[in-house]
RNA sequence: CGCUGCUGCGCUCGG
């Protein structure tokens, strides 16, 4: 069964849709069951062709084939809505969540904090981290804090920005190479390419290679700063540590 | 560890 469902995830993923019906109609041909994760990689081929009514007939309609929906059920939704920015629907989902038996998890807020960030709703994304930190149940995660600062980046708040990076060290999450990345290129865009820099250092103290995504960045920093000598500098430094990708 | 949901830069091509 985990065969099955690779390959129908493999055809949910480039949008073979067609593979889709007819690999899944062959799980009954040849006698197997399909199980809940049948059932999410169905649902997020629903959402990818974003017929949202019909992800939710299908989740509505587990029980009576046995299943129950879980959180990746609900993610996979939550999330589908999110990236064709219809937020207040996910907010909505998501608030129904506890009374259909499951609690929303740490993926849940991540996908709505970072929905709202990206459709530009600062004051219902902070809303949802409050909630979030409100909770007792649910904690943030290094990827929250990477959703918080590229979202509060992005908005221009640099003071909320520190903000969150001290909470974040101050409960332990070690920054991972997303969120050196994200800080970066957060404080090229808002001009304080010296900010970046210093992420950098630290970044390569805390022994990260700088990898072409932070290169990049920093590359375009420089160059909209005006900082030719320094893009150039750079450049070559890529070159002698071999993370010159073509 | 093995099938399913969340985060970062740039480039190319489409709308």
């Amino acid at each position: 069964i985990r065969s099955y469902n690779a390959l129908l995830n493999a055809f949910v993923v480039s949008n073979q849709w067609d593979r889709v019906e007819s690999f899944f109609a062959y799980y009954d041909t040849v006698g197997l069951s399909p199980n809940l994760q049948t059932f999410n990689v169905l649902i997020k081929g629903l959402c990818k062709r974003r017929q949202f009514d019909k992800a939710k007939m299908l989740l509505g309609g587990m029980p009576s084939h046995g299943f129950t929906p879980d959180r990746f059920s609900y993610g996979t939704i939550l999330g589908g809505l999110a990236r064709n920015g219809l937020l207040l629907d996910a907010l909505e989902l998501f608030d129904e969540m506890p009374q259909r038996g499951v609690l929303p998890d740490v993926v849940c807020y991540n996908i709505l904090i970072d929905g709202f960030f990206k459709k530009g709703d600062f004051t219902k994304a902070l809303m949802v981290w409050e909630r979030l930190l409100r909770g007792d149940l649910v904690y943030p995660n290094i990827i929250t804090y990477n959703v918080m600062l590229n979202g509060l980046c992005k908005c221009g708040k640099f003071n909320e920005s520190v903000e969150i990076w001290d909470r974040m060290m101050k409960n332990g999450h070690r920054p991972d190479s997303f969120t050196y990345s994200t800080m970066i290129h957060g404080l090229c865009e808002m001009g304080n390419v010296d900010g970046a820099l210093r992420i950098y250092s630290v970044m390569n103290a805390n022994k990260f290679v700088s990898d072409v995504v932070t290169c990049n960045a920093l590359l375009t920093g420089f160059c909209r700063a005006g900082r030719i000598g320094e893009c150039f500098g750079l450049w070559g430094s890529m070159e002698s540590s071999g993370s010159r990708n073509i």
